[in-house]
RNA sequence: GGGCGGUUGGCUCAGUCGGUAGAGCGUUGCCCUCACAUGGCAAAGGUCAUAGGUUCAAGUCCUAUACCGCCCA
């Protein structure tokens, strides 16, 4: 550790040197203790498709931080880092950038492009891993894991058979979210619902033997009618009674569909009659089961129409679209257009619009996962902070369907199941297994091949809290670390990541993977806009506000801009202000150990001398810290750690710098030895308090004047956290802030009347009962208030009114004459003094009224005893101000 | 359609047992005072979206409305 401390703090050197030191030290693995209780996290695993950005900051600033503050209370604490390989988005990313390239993924072939995306993976997750330990994650790298590799490989493929087998993954037609860019199922969680302006199509179906009759429905989709297999009516409107149980001919196609009576009809839209698409639409699909009706696919994977849609086979969608409405209007069958206001769904990660298809694909049943979920918050075994997120939370888990896992991509977990030639399938954590049961079955010579699709990548993330313990091995990190405790993340990926870990959790491990939920909001851009990795924008990279700013104070931007739950913007002034407030600190650490003497290493030992011997501004600010220690722990409890930021910030520059550092001068510049060597040890100790407290926050800057303070132990990171419920002395707060009072009145003054910053001027001040404290702070009180020490008169009551001087009474009730011969205008003192008088006289009658009301009678003791006391100070001052108005000529 | 969050000084935001509003930035004036100009001192600036209600007392609880944002269907 360097031994000089420059003018101005330098957080870049610093922040890398203590990280690399901090992990070489081994600091950030814990050692396993079975009989203390650990402190987990597992972290939440960025996407490799790209470098991280501010969002991703913020799971750094709130996780570090708990992740310190336990290890500072001696609890094995393991935060556990690792990366997520993000099977669609990465598979996108990647094609994109080959795109620019122009290559397709197609040309390439499977397996070639999965070599390309862990060429990648590699580049991006190095990349992130770079990123975290720039902004002080205090992770164990040992431990480091990556969706695919192979143990969490194994662990995804366990946990499909065991669901599996149970019955709980199952295979089947059902109508899938479809993506046709991708060429992939979705789950219902990753589409995207958007308002898009579009159009209401009134379409004339001829009814079959009744020339020139019709019902006309209305639809936003008109390519879809090319798989209309019915049209269905209110069976209580009136409009349509002679119709239900007719044929209608579907136009263009000339297919004969039934007219059927279903309730589930909003009469109120449209026309009140509907075109039924099973093939094509959630709720036709439910109507088709219902009624019985055949379901025809008319659409490829890419979106384009199949040989079901007769002339129209080959075009695409929109194309098709375009034709058919064309044709109906030719054939006199397009009965009006109406501009209309859809709701879309799209895809999350390429926002194509999404097609509703029957597709074959895997699901989890999510029914009985789902129950004991909802059960673990409602009985508290699992905490969400903030709370209001449990209801968002049930909401969710009671309304939920099956899961689509499979995806038809190539990069992920290929799905454990193994087809035989007759169709058969073998569900097997690898082929050998699936083989051994195949010809168990079918006989030694039978041929399998695996499912070619992958899985939903939040199904191995569902599993993050366990496969990177070693699960399916019973590990000793396992048993140890399991259940983890605070799950940290943005209330963005509840339903994606944070419920499915707790559905998987407690159906593969019996257990909850966590016993608090803590979401932190959104990181945004100026503008209000979400920061994403699909849209990068220059300054969204935290390694260049750390480059501009430092580590912590991005951090403690962070932590102090973010109140539970809720949003917030980027803000280059007020990271600004958190370096700023880390140069405060460094050089008020500057300015203690410039004054330790000739042996400073003996302040590393507090024993907390006899408060009849220090100060009263010693005692004050050994009061304040313990009130501090006191209200960061409670709030720290409560995870509310914006406000413990806030009081550790105001602490430090208002209290301990601005007052504390500057009456300390006085001893410290004195000829007390005694005296001196007290303050000495109460700077030393209560910024060293101070550091403890804010290191989790700060862990760079409080470190490295950690290591230049007299200090017992090696490191910071490692320090004894100060626990709270410490005593305070609220006699000596209040005789301090009785002087601080003064000198603000005093400085006040002298700001009004421009005297001299540097010039020692006069003063009476009337102090009544406190008159001995004055006098004992004396050369404190003069200093603090640049006052001529020789001439400053402390006494109870002013007997003589001095002549030619400022007078104001202070809210306690002091009295304050300065002497300012010349400077008086006496016409201006007047109106001043008026002022003020009305100003409490006015708070006098208020506070008498309220005293006189119901309030004396209902509000609690304390409060009424408050008011009272206000109000006698009040009147007091009112003497004391009428007395100096009259005293004025 | 259902639900959630927001609306506080010029800007960005705090304010969790209800007791006469806080911060940073910005603004104004003074100061390179022996830790710090990434600084010090002083000051101005808010009927806490609107309308009701509960209460001795409401930014804080309840109801409704408006606007902004988000989630779910």
């Amino acid at each position: 550790m360097p031994s000089e401390m420059p003018k101005t703090y330098d957080p870049h050197e610093t922040e890398q040197r203590l990280y690399e030191w901090w992990e070489a030290r081994g600091y950030f693995t814990p050692k396993i203790d079975p009989s203390r209780k650990p402190f987990t996290i597992v972290i939440p695993p960025p996407n490799v498709t790209g470098e991280l950005h501010h969002g991703h900051a913020m799971f750094v600033g709130f996780e570090d931080l708990l992740i310190r503050w336990h290890r500072m209370r001696g609890e094995p604490t393991l935060w556990l880092p690792g990366t997520d390989h993000a099977g669609i988005a990465t598979q996108n990313v990647v094609e994109k950038a080959l795109a620019k390239q122009g290559i397709s993924r197609k040309e390439l072939g499977r397996e070639e492009f999965v070599k390309r995306v862990w060429e990648w993976k590699a580049e991006y997750g190095g990349m992130i891993t770079r990123q975290i330990r720039r902004l002080g994650a205090s992770v164990d790298w040992t431990r480091e894991r990556f969706t695919m590799d192979e143990q969490l490989s194994l662990a995804v493929r366990e946990a499909f058979v065991r669901m599996y087998n149970k019955g709980l993954i199952y295979r089947g037609p059902r109508l899938v979210n479809w993506c046709p860019r991708d060429e992939s199922a979705i789950s219902d969680l990753e589409v995207e619902h958007e308002e898009v302006q579009g159009n209401l199509w009134y379409i004339k179906y001829p009814i079959q033997d009744s020339p020139g009759e019709f019902i006309t429905v209305a639809t936003t989709r008109p390519e879809t009618m090319l798989g209309d297999t019915a049209v269905a009516v209110h069976p209580e409107d009136e409009r349509y009674q002679h119709l239900i149980g007719k044929t209608a001919r579907l136009p263009e196609l000339d297919r004969p569909i039934p007219i059927i009576a279903d309730d589930t009809v909003d009469r109120a839209f449209g026309t009140g009659a509907v075109k039924v698409t099973p093939a094509h639409d959630p709720n036709d699909y439910d109507m088709g089961i219902k009624h019985n009706l055949p379901f025809i696919n008319v659409m490829n994977t890419d979106a384009t129409i199949n040989e079901n849609g007769g002339p129209y086979a080959g075009l695409d969608r929109y194309a098709a679209r375009k034709q058919l409405v064309a044709d109906l209007e030719r054939d006199g069958l397009l009965a009006k257009i109406e501009p209309h206001t859809l709701s879309v769904g799209t895809c999350q990660r390429c926002h194509t619009v999404i097609e509703p298809l029957i597709s074959t694909q895997w699901f989890v049943k999510t029914g009985p996962l789902a129950e004991p979920s909802i059960e673990v918050v409602r009985s508290g075994k699992i905490k969400i902070v903030p709370q209001r997120f449990e209801k968002i939370y049930y909401q969710w888990m009671e309304n939920i369907r099956d899961w689509c896992i499979s995806r038809q991509l190539w990069w992920g977990h290929r799905i454990p199941v193994w087809y035989a030639p007759d169709g058969s399938m073998f569900c097997a954590v690898d082929e050998a297994g699936a083989y051994e049961q195949a010809r168990a079955k079918l006989g030694p010579d039978v041929k399998l091949e695996q499912d070619p699709d992958v899985l939903d990548t939040w199904f191995s993330s569902g599993l993050w809290p366990f496969s990177t313990l070693g699960w399916p091995q019973d590990t000793e990190d396992l048993r140890y670390f399991y259940p983890t405790s605070v799950l940290e993340t943005g209330y963005d990926i509840l339903f994606f990541w944070v419920a499915r870990m707790v559905m998987l959790g407690i159906e593969i491990m019996g257990e909850i993977p966590f016993d608090t939920i803590y979401l932190h909001g959104i990181m945004r851009h100026t503008d209000g806009t979400k920061m994403s990795k699909s849209d990068f924008r220059p300054g969204d990279n935290p390694l260049d506000v750390i480059a501009d700013y430092s580590a912590d104070a991005f951090r403690f931007f962070i932590i102090t801009s973010a109140s539970p739950g809720n949003d917030v913007r980027i803000n280059l002034d007020k990271i600004a202000d958190a370096r700023n407030f880390a140069n405060k600190i460094w050089n008020a650490a500057r300015f203690a150990i410039s004054n330790l003497g000739d042996h400073p290493e003996q302040y590393a030992n507090w024993h907390k001398p006899d408060p009849n011997a220090l100060s009263l501004a010693d005692r004050w600010i050994l009061s304040r810290a313990h009130g501090l220690l006191n209200d960061v722990n409670a709030l720290f409890r409560e995870y509310r750690f914006n406000e413990a930021a806030q009081n550790l910030y105001h602490f430090l520059w208002d209290e301990y710098c601005d007052w504390y550092i500057e009456a300390s001068k006085v001893t410290l510049n004195g000829g007390d030895e005694a005296a001196k060597h007290n303050t000495r040890a109460v700077l030393v100790h209560v910024l060293e308090h101070a550091l403890r407290l804010l290191h989790p926050m700060m862990p760079f800057v409080t470190e490295e004047i950690w290591q230049h303070l007299p200090h017992h132990g090696e490191a910071l990171i490692v320090a004894q956290w100060p626990e709270g419920g410490r005593t305070t002395a609220p006699a000596a707060e209040a005789d301090f802030e009785r002087i601080m009072d003064t000198v603000r009145a005093v400085r006040n003054a002298r700001s009004e009347f421009n005297v001299e910053p540097g010039k020692r001027i006069a003063a009476i001040v009337a102090v009544g009962e406190h008159a001995a404290t004055f006098e004992t702070e004396r050369a404190v009180f003069a200093s603090l208030a640049r006052l001529d020490a020789a001439q400053l008169k402390i006494v109870e009551t002013v007997e003589v009114k001095p002549e030619n001087a400022y007078s104001a009474v202070l809210a306690s009730g002091i009295q304050l004459y300065l002497p300012l011969a010349g400077m008086i205008d006496f016409e201006k003192e007047k109106k001043r003094i008026t002022a003020e008088l009305d100003k409490a006289r006015s708070d006098a009658e208020r506070t008498t009224a309220k005293l006189e009301s119901d309030f004396a009678q209902k509000a609690p003791e304390a409060v009424v005893a408050r008011e009272r006391d206000r109000l006698s100070a009040t009147l007091e001052r009112i003497n004391k101000l009428q007395e100096q108005l009259d005293g004025l000529k």
